[in-house]
RNA sequence: GGCCCGUUGGUCAAGCGGCUAAGACACCGCCCUUUCACGGCGGAGACAUGAGUUCGAUUCUCGUACGGGUCACCA
């Protein structure tokens, strides 16, 4: 058996869409599990789309995620080049095979032409197809055409009669009528090849053994298959992904904001929980299980888990994915990735690692950090209701006194650390003989401002140190007492 | 519109002729707890629809509805 070869082949945009990521992730999958290789192709043929820089966003986001191609554009390979633009002679040569070979014939009509063809087909309800104006020319009336330097593209010679049957892994045999095929352009006016060409020509040269892609191309799968056949080479497995969905009716689109996997990063989302989380889309694993690392990913995957039906990219899913990957980080590398955001508002000298492990099991974005640590800084201006709290059975006027009472305890207390707090705190508890939250909850929203915090009273008044702490207990008993 | 494809709880989904129809996220309740989280336990919630095949259909066939894809010198 030879050996699987896969590919990913996007089309330098400059932007990498998390449907685009999947596709690859699956590609590479498969590779991988069969111990094959992976193949990197930018396809490149539309000149008007080009795009500046648009492969290194395709080669930095992959290489972020761990899908390291074995061949490639920038690595070499013994199939390369692997830039379609540079491989236009390869594409003239074997469209012009083709039209020896019958599948194919040379076609002079212009644009213009084209268009009113359309217009006139459109008019009159019929589906617009190429009219193949140009399929019966005579070889001397090309041979004049292509003499006297008329612009011309090569298209596919669709069979006029019968029907064709291409395989699908997930949706089996798939047959249509070649009435309903049109006679498509394989080689453009500039030389190119479009990518319904380009593609069978390419995965048949480089030896491509599995194709994934989206389901966007199933329609147009089976002249694919004439082109195989006209060329009388084997076909690919081919396996086609259906879409990652906004909801029922709209494809996730560049607009959503959260489509491209460098809007997930910088939303505050951990490359290993985007691509954990994309692989759960229209594909599910055997067991019970959902947290995978890439390799185990590969481990697991199976064609057999793929769905046919579009799936809703869910927000609220992936952030829980991503909290767990958070919360598996060690607390070292999950500071090293919050302290940029914690500083963003928070500028004090405050001990990082210490609010980083407050925030740790509560983060599931890393961009909502921010808004949890904003009153290390400057205590908020709060509501006085923020003391009133039946749970903790304790209102203003209770908190009043317990501030009261805490303050001097405070004052006098020498070892600030947590232990000191706590036995200083829970000795005036006990005291009390009230309830721990009798007391602690007040003097957490005295010295926060906050309804909610990471990290509880002693936590945050071990970090914001003895001065500040005192300050802002005076502060507020300040305020309860107006 | 023609052709192709799909349809299990709000979402992702398991299922592949006989099940009390998994699990996860979200939601609700309880426990833990100095708040919120985390963690633990429990709950509610689904086979689009109509025929047919069959002893028996979520599962097979056909129709209907709904949704998607495609009909470019874009990929």
């Amino acid at each position: 058996m030879n050996e699987v070869r896969t590919r990913f082949a996007p089309s330098p945009t400059g932007y990498l869409h998390v449907g685009g990521l999947r596709t690859a992730l699956f590609t590479y999958c498969i590779a991988k599990k069969a111990g094959g290789k992976f193949i990197l192709r930018i396809e490149d043929t539309d000149q008007e789309r080009y795009v500046e820089g648009a492969n290194e966003v395709i080669y930095r986001t992959l290489r972020a995620v761990g899908l390291n191609w074995d061949e490639g554009p920038d690595i070499g390979g013994d199939y390369g080049p692997y830039i379609q633009t540079e491989r236009r002679g390869i594409y003239k040569e074997y469209a012009e095979k083709l039209v020896e070979l019958g599948g194919a014939y040379y076609c002079f009509c212009d644009k213009d032409r084209l268009s009113e063809l359309k217009a006139v087909q459109e008019a009159s309800g019929v589906n617009p197809m190429y009219d193949r104006h140009c399929r019966n020319l005579s070889p001397e009336e090309v041979k004049e055409k292509l003499a006297a330097g008329t612009p011309y593209v090569i298209r596919q010679k669709i069979p006029l009669e019968g029907s064709t049957t291409f395989s699908d892994v997930l949706y089996g045999d798939i047959t249509v009528e070649n009435s309903t095929l049109d006679d498509q352009i394989l080689l453009k006016t500039d030389g190119l090849p479009t990518y319904n060409f380009a593609n069978v020509v390419d995965d048949h040269l480089m030896g491509i053994t599995h194709v994934v892609r989206g389901n966007e191309y199933l329609a147009s799968a089976p002249k694919y298959t004439l082109l195989y056949k006209a060329f009388g080479w084997e076909e690919p497995v081919y396996i086609h992904v259906e879409h990652i969905m906004r909801d029922k009716q709209h494809k996730l689109s560049k607009r959503d904001g959260d489509a491209s996997y460098e809007d997930l990063i910088n939303k505050g989302y951990l490359s290993e929980a985007v691509v954990n989380y994309i692989a759960l889309l229209g594909w599910s694993p055997k067991g019970e299980r959902e947290i995978f690392s890439l390799p185990e990913l590969v481990e697991e995957f199976d064609i057999s888990g793929l769905s046919k039906s579009p799936a809703i990219f869910d927000p609220m899913k992936l952030r829980a994915i991503n909290g767990e990957y958070i919360r598996a980080l060690s607390p070292e590398k999950f500071a090293e990735y919050a302290e940029p955001y914690i500083r963003k508002s928070c500028k004090g000298d405050f001990d990082l690692k210490k609010i980083a492990s407050l925030l740790q099991p509560r983060t599931e974005v890393l961009s909502e950090i921010p808004e949890q640590v904003d009153f290390f800084d400057e205590m908020p201006s709060y509501d006085l209701s923020l003391y009133d709290n039946k749970k903790m059975k304790t209102d203003r006027a209770a908190a009043l006194e317990v501030l009261k009472k805490a303050l001097p305890t405070l004052e006098n207390l020498s070892d600030w650390s947590l232990d000191g707090l706590r036995e200083a705190l829970f000795g005036l508890i006990a005291e009390m003989g009230v309830k721990n939250g009798f007391v602690l909850w007040p003097v957490r929203v005295a010295i926060s401002g906050k309804q909610f915090t990471p990290g509880g009273a002693l936590e945050i008044a071990e970090i914001i140190g003895k001065d500040e702490t005192l300050r802002r207990m005076k502060r507020s008993i300040e305020m309860l007492e107006a």
